[in-house]
DNA sequence: GAACGTAGATCGAACGTTCATTCTACCCAC
DNA sequence: GTGGGTAGAATGAACGTTCGATCTACGTTC
């Protein structure tokens, strides 16, 4: 074994393992996608054995489903406290969307794995992910700055995708390697451009 | 055979199945997506053998490419047509998201196959969607409000993603079912917000 | 502290199925 | 009879999954 001496306890040891084989695959689905990554392959790249992955997953599609829940749930979570650090819609919504931005330099696979598969196709019985927890907080968050009369009154659909329309497919050209430049320093003036379409006045 | 005895020249005939077999591939790649369609799927729904197929398309990657070149040609030249019909940004623009809108509605399974598959995952070759004719054609346009003052200076693919993604957005939303509305509703209130956001002055 | 027992963890060969592709035979218009 | 179309059984590779063997850590008993 390669795991350093101190580090003993028998549930550290095993939470490497499926930890190990979480991140193989997250890599993989994210890069080459979810049809085009045997099990073999993170196999051989976790550096594990079939046995071991079955021992702590169903089958693929349940490593597909605990990827996409851990995102979800991180997504959630980084959400609410956001809101917890800003109160005005308009400094929530440039830290979203600064979140997403630095999440996709940062960590590409994730980003292209959470937002960008088409996971019903593999995972038939998951949630879409535009009906998931994480989509539903940002519409209620620009719902309520239309209630503070920061938003113009309109369909909180539209005023949502106008808002963070922009960025999403910012992204995406990013993540295609189509983007010629970080997307950091895209931030501001795709913000400003989101926020003039919806502002109230 | 279920074809009229009218057409009956043997080019019609031909061009018949070949037309039926894209004509189902691209209904099965768009609703269930490439991976999860066997070429047993195209023969059954599209009444042929799989000697027909192979006979008219190399392998079924080709297929998936026939369909992608066809799409992206038609898109392509409907773009060249709205900015035949239109001279000004705005109402070319209008014009080209009034456009996406109803493709969607008329032919979900086409938009879905051409905006929402990961086509680098099973037609390697092929150039991304993003760096592809029309998209670039769109770019242009931007580009050229620009110049005539239409459009605030800034940097064109931000002011592209700003002006179209939020419109984009709401067709992925609508074909995942997740949009309690006809996108034809939204068209008005979804290009001014857009518009609103790049507008000069 | 040595021997034993147990349960969880790990391994990888083997299995059965699915799938894209190939191949050979047949049909029919000219 | 020739050749483009058509048919569908045969092929072989790849894949997800199963299963029994092996290993390891650790508590228990003497």
């Amino acid at each position: 074994m390669q795991t350093a001496a101190s580090t003993s306890t028998p549930l550290d040891f095993c939470e490497d393992r499926r930890q190990r084989i979480l991140d193989t695959a997250l890599r993989l689905f994210g890069s080459v996608g979810y049809f085009n990554t045997s099990l073999q392959d993170i196999r051989r790249e976790a550096d594990v054995s079939i046995g071991t992955i079955y021992h702590y997953f169903q089958n693929k599609e349940a490593i597909a489903g605990a990827l996409y829940q851990e995102l979800v749930a991180m997504m959630s979570s980084t959400l609410d406290s956001i809101f917890a650090a800003h109160d005005a819609t308009h400094s929530r919504g440039r830290a979203v969307m600064a979140f997403f931005f630095e999440m996709t330099e940062t960590a590409p696979e994730a980003m292209h794995y959470i937002l960008y598969a088409r996971h019903q196709e593999f995972m038939p019985a998951q949630v879409p992910i535009c009906s998931a927890e994480p989509f539903a907080k940002i519409v209620r968050m620009v719902v309520r700055g239309m209630e503070r009369g920061e938003i113009r009154t309109m369909h909180p659909m539209i005023a949502t995708t106008t808002l963070f329309g922009g960025a999403m497919r910012l992204i995406h050209l990013y993540l295609d390697g189509v983007l010629d430049m970080p997307l950091g320093s895209c931030l501001e003036e795709s913000w400003e451009c989101g926020w003039r379409a919806v502002a109230a006045d």
